[in-house]
DNA sequence: TTGAAAGCGCTAACAG
DNA sequence: CTGTTAGCGCTTTCAA
C-alpha cells in the first residue's frame, strides 16, 4: 500500500462515531442521529447504537459538534469575581437553568479589571459561545465593541445599562440607594453617608442616595470608598474611618451586605449601640444579612432569580423566540429590619 | 460556473483566518503562526498580519483550533456548588492561576447529586478539557470510569482521597476532625458533639472527630446530620435540635464554618453563654470567622490555595513535566479563638 | 521563513 | 428511515 495516507493531524486515540458506526454496523451519520435526533432513528437501529456506544464507552466530541454545527451549546459567564460573593448566586442560577438543557458554562472573572475583562472575553468568544452573561456594563469602550460585533445574544445583569448592548436582566442601583434613603429620612437620621466601591454599580446606588436625600432636603456627607470587591474587612475599615473622624454620623449605607456585616460587627466589638448611636444598611439581603444580631435592614436582591432569568432569557433568544431586545426590572424591595 | 461547491456545512460569517490572510498578503498557515509561535515568523510579516487581525477584528475559533491541534486550552471544574460556599474560593484560585496561562474554565455543579455529576462530566468531557479538577472524590463508580478512561491530568481537591483517580490537593479530614477533637479534651469539655452533612467529607471530619475522642476515653454524643450544602439556617437548626433534646452538651463541632456562625448566631439570640455554657467550633477559617463576635476558633483551610496549588499541578502535568500522580497534603492548623 | 496538502471528528444537506 | 458527500476553521507534517 503505498503511504498515501500520512497521518498528518494529530487523532485523539479516543473512540469516535466511525467505531461505534462500524461496531452497530451502520453508517456514521446513523449514530449522529441517534445522540442528537434519536426519534428520527428506528428503534432497533437506535438501540444497536447504544449499545454500542455503552460497549466502547463513547464519549461524543463536542468540540467537533460545534465546528461541524451552528451551535457550541457553551454559554459564557463574566463575573467581576466569584469568591465570596454574590455573584456566584448569579452563575448557580444561570448554571441550574442551563446544565438541564444541556449547556455548558464557561465561567470568567475580570477581577474589576479593565484589561483582564478584555484578555477574558476575547477567549470565550473565540470558544463560539451561544450565548454570554456579563454582571453590568463592559469595563471598557474595547470589550464592548467585541461584545457587539459577537452578534451572540448577551444579556448583562445587576443594573439596567442605560445603553445594553442586547438583554438586560437587573434592578436600578439608583432606585435601591433612593429606598435607603427615604428609609433613612422617614426614620429621623439627619446625618447620613454612602460607603462603597469605586464600581459603577456602587456609584450608581451612592447617586440615587445622594439624590434622595438632596430631594429631602438634606445633605449627605461625603461617601466613604473602599476597594473592590468588598470585604468584610474594608467594611471595618470605612466604619473606623468615621468614627476616627468623630462627626456627627447617625447613619451608614453600605453599598453591599458584606461591607455593612464588616461594620455591624465592628459596631459589637466596640459596644456602639445599632441603630441606637449608628443604623446601618446594606444590600443583597444574604442569608447572613436576616440572621445577624441585630437583623440588618437591607435592599432585597435575589442573585439566584437575576441568573435564573437570564438564562431563561437567553434560552429563548437562542431558539429565536421573543422579538427584540428584552429589558427586566427585577426591582428593589428594603427590607427594614433591627439595624436602623 | 457549475455548483459543484454547494455549501453543505454552514459557514458563520465571522472572519476567518483566511480573510486575515488574504488582507495580509500571506497564507492561511502564517497568520496561524503569528498567533501561536510569533517568533516562527520574521518581524515584518508579523506585523502585516497583527495589523490585518485588528483591522478586520478577527478573533481566533478556538474551537476549530482545538478540533485540529491537540489541545483544547480548556480546564473543567467540577464542583458540588458554587454560591454561599467555600469551593467559590477554590475555583477563584484556580482561574486566577489559569486565566494567565490561556486556559479557559468550564465550571459544572453537581448538587451532591450523583446523577446531575455524571451528566455533567460527560458533557464536559465531550469538551475535551485538557485537564480536570473535581472536588473529592466521585460520587458514582461510573463517574470515576468515566473520569478514568478520558486520559487527562485530573487532580481531586479538598480531601486526600484513599484512591485518587491522579492527582490530590487537599488535607485530612480525618485529622481536622481529630485537631478539634483534641483540642476539646484538653479544654475540658465533656460532652462534645459533631454537626455536620452526609457526604464523604463530612464524614470524615466526624470519623476523625471521634476516633480522637475515644482515644482519649471519651464516648462522642450521637452526631447532628444536616442536609448538604450547610447554611447558617441548617446550623440554627441544628443548635435547636441539640437544646431541645436538653442532654448534657457542652461542645459542638461544626463540619463548616458557615453551620458554625449559624448556631453562634442563634445563641446570641437566645443568650446563650459561649463558650461558657456551649462551645463552638467551625471548619474553614472564612473571613466570617475572625471577624465574629466572639470570633470563631475553627480549623483553617485555605480554599483559594488549593485552587492555586491545583492549578500549578495541573498545568505541569498538561506541560509534560514532574513525574507521576502527587500527593498534596496542605495540612490543617486549628486556630484558638473565644469560641471555645 | 513560508506554503500546500491532509486531516481533526462531527453535522448538514441531499438523495435514495 | 438510512447513507453519501462536502464542508466547519483551524493545526499539522512535509517540502521548498
Amino acid at each position: 500500500m503505498k503511504p498515501k495516507t500520512r497521518t498528518r493531524a494529530v487523532p485523539t486515540g479516543r473512540p469516535r462515531m466511525e467505531d461505534v458506526a462500524r461496531l452497530a454496523g451502520v453508517s456514521l451519520v446513523t449514530v449522529s442521529r441517534v445522540l442528537n435526533t434519536p426519534d428520527a432513528v428506528a428503534a432497533p437501529t437506535r438501540q444497536a447504537v447504544m449499545e454500542a456506544v455503552r460497549r466502547i464507552g463513547y464519549v461524543p466530541n463536542l468540540t467537533a459538534g460545534a465546528l461541524a454545527g451552528s451551535r457550541s451549546r457553551i454559554i459564557a459567564a463574566v463575573v467581576p469575581t466569584i469568591a465570596n460573593s454574590i455573584f456566584a448566586d448569579t452563575v448557580q442560577g444561570l448554571s441550574d437553568r442551563l446544565e438541564g438543557e444541556g449547556y455548558t458554562i464557561l465561567l470568567g472573572q475580570t477581577g474589576y479589571d479593565a484589561g483582564r475583562e478584555r484578555s477574558l472575553v476575547t477567549a470565550m468568544l473565540g470558544r463560539r459561545p451561544d450565548a454570554l452573561m456579563l454582571v453590568g456594563a463592559p469595563l471598557s469602550a474595547a470589550t464592548g465593541r467585541l461584545l457587539a460585533a459577537a452578534k451572540i445574544p448577551i444579556v448583562q445583569t445587576w443594573e439596567m445599562v442605560r445603553r445594553p448592548i442586547d438583554h438586560v436582566v437587573g434592578f436600578s442601583n439608583a432606585a435601591a440607594g433612593r429606598v435607603v434613603a427615604e428609609h433613612f429620612v422617614a426614620r429621623g437620621y439627619r446625618h447620613v453617608r454612602f460607603v462603597g466601591g469605586a464600581d459603577a454599580r456602587s456609584k450608581a446606588r451612592q447617586a440615587g442616595f445622594d439624590a434622595a436625600l438632596r430631594a429631602a432636603g438634606m445633605t449627605p456627607l461625603p461617601a466613604v470608598t473602599v476597594p473592590s470587591p468588598g470585604t468584610l474587612g474594608h467594611g471595618r475599615d470605612a466604619l473606623c474611618r468615621v468614627l476616627d473622624e468623630g462627626g456627627p454620623t447617625d447613619a451608614l449605607f453600605f453599598s453591599t451586605d458584606v461591607l455593612a456585616i464588616g461594620a455591624l460587627l465592628e459596631c459589637q466589638r466596640r459596644g456602639i449601640a445599632v441603630p441606637g448611636r449608628l443604623a446601618i444598611a446594606g444590600l443583597g439581603d444574604q442569608d447572613l444579612a436576616r440572621e445577624m444580631v441585630p437583623p440588618l435592614t437591607t435592599v432585597r436582591i435575589s442573585g439566584l432569580e437575576i441568573g435564573r432569568r437570564a438564562a431563561d432569557l437567553l434560552l429563548d433568544a437562542i431558539a429565536g423566540r421573543r422579538g427584540g431586545a428584552q429589558r427586566i426590572d427585577l426591582g428593589v424591595q428594603l427590607i427594614e429590619r433591627a439595624t436602623t
